[in-house]
DNA sequence: CCGTTGACTGCATAAGTATGCAGTCGACCC
DNA sequence: GGGTCGACTGCATACTTATGCAGTCAACGG
């Protein structure tokens, strides 16, 4: 009876409508729960205040005070964080890295002179779960594994971010 | 009349408290508001929870949902990662610079052979705002400063980082 | 000394958010 | 078909946070 709108198309609503709430919220003018609502109205999704509430928490958003403009919520540090660590990693690798190969647990990384102390501050920041640890040279790093599968996920991961990741 | 402990002490009263705001939300168990309200009295601090929503405000404390185990309050991720990247600056000037000299607007930073990648890298995400951008070699790291002022700050913050912020 | 000002706070309450409960719906099983 | 289960949601309301207003106090100037 509460059905006006969403009931037969519902199939996979509540993911769309967890998009449509993200890419508000990167708009980053959301600062309360009911102006949410209300934009999601705009875009025919039939929402209450209290099933956004659960989205938002489902999602991890946070609610921070933007000085003057008072209260907005923002994504979570942890994906804004795991955002800015992949874009350097990125630019790291595709600027100052020559060759990537694996021996076994070892992953060797051969960079521009200098570089391998940034490229491994980069690995280190993007915190795979993968990499036991770096250590870097002068134009080399070297990248433990914590694992086969392991060392292999990161060879396909590293050598193919320039094309996929952007 | 409101008046029952803090009144005659009460002269730096408000900066105290928002320190043991702090040192409480760190500890990572603070849910609400009135349970930090609980934990302030505890320490003899005459509060209520108007008074803490004002300094949580001003604090940038945030509230996320972690897990189970419900909402907390944490600090901002502006101020955990002013942390992290000041360690790290601490560190990378630390171990690797070996002299640091200023001429009119340009800092020359000497490093260990192949750290100046590093130490450029620490410097730029210290975003400190008296340097427009930093350049590196592999053994020297060359700072290009705002203004002369802000050259002069920056020699001073610099050069007594390794004792005085730690 | 007295009035003015600005910082700080509590009280009461408005504003905003979370949640117990019940209803709907599709999937699955007998 | 009817029963059961789990995911999802709205409603009403409890819970939590923010804020308008007024009072207190120290600092300052006349």
């Amino acid at each position: 009876m509460s059905a006006s709108s969403a009931p037969t198309l519902s199939i996979t609503s509540k993911a769309k409508r967890q998009r449509a709430i993200l890419d508000l919220v990167r708009g980053g003018v959301i600062g309360t729960q009911e102006e949410l609502v209300a934009e999601l109205h705009q875009r025919h999704f039939a929402v209450t205040q209290a099933t956004v509430s659960r989205d938002i928490r489902e999602l991890g958003l946070i609610r921070v005070y933007h000085g003057e403009a008072g209260a907005r919520y923002v994504l979570p540090m942890a994906e804004l964080d795991a955002e800015l660590a992949a874009d350097r990693l990125r630019n790291a690798v595709d600027e100052h890295v020559q060759s990537i190969e694996f021996v076994d647990l070892l992953g060797v990384i051969h960079t521009n002179p200098g570089c391998a102390p940034l490229v491994a501050g980069a690995l280190d920041g993007s915190r795979f779960d993968e990499i036991a640890g770096t250590i870097a040279g002068d134009d080399t790093v070297l990248v433990i594994a914590r694992s086969r599968p392991a060392a292999q996920r990161l060879q396909r991961r590293l050598t193919s971010l320039p094309d996929a990741s952007l």
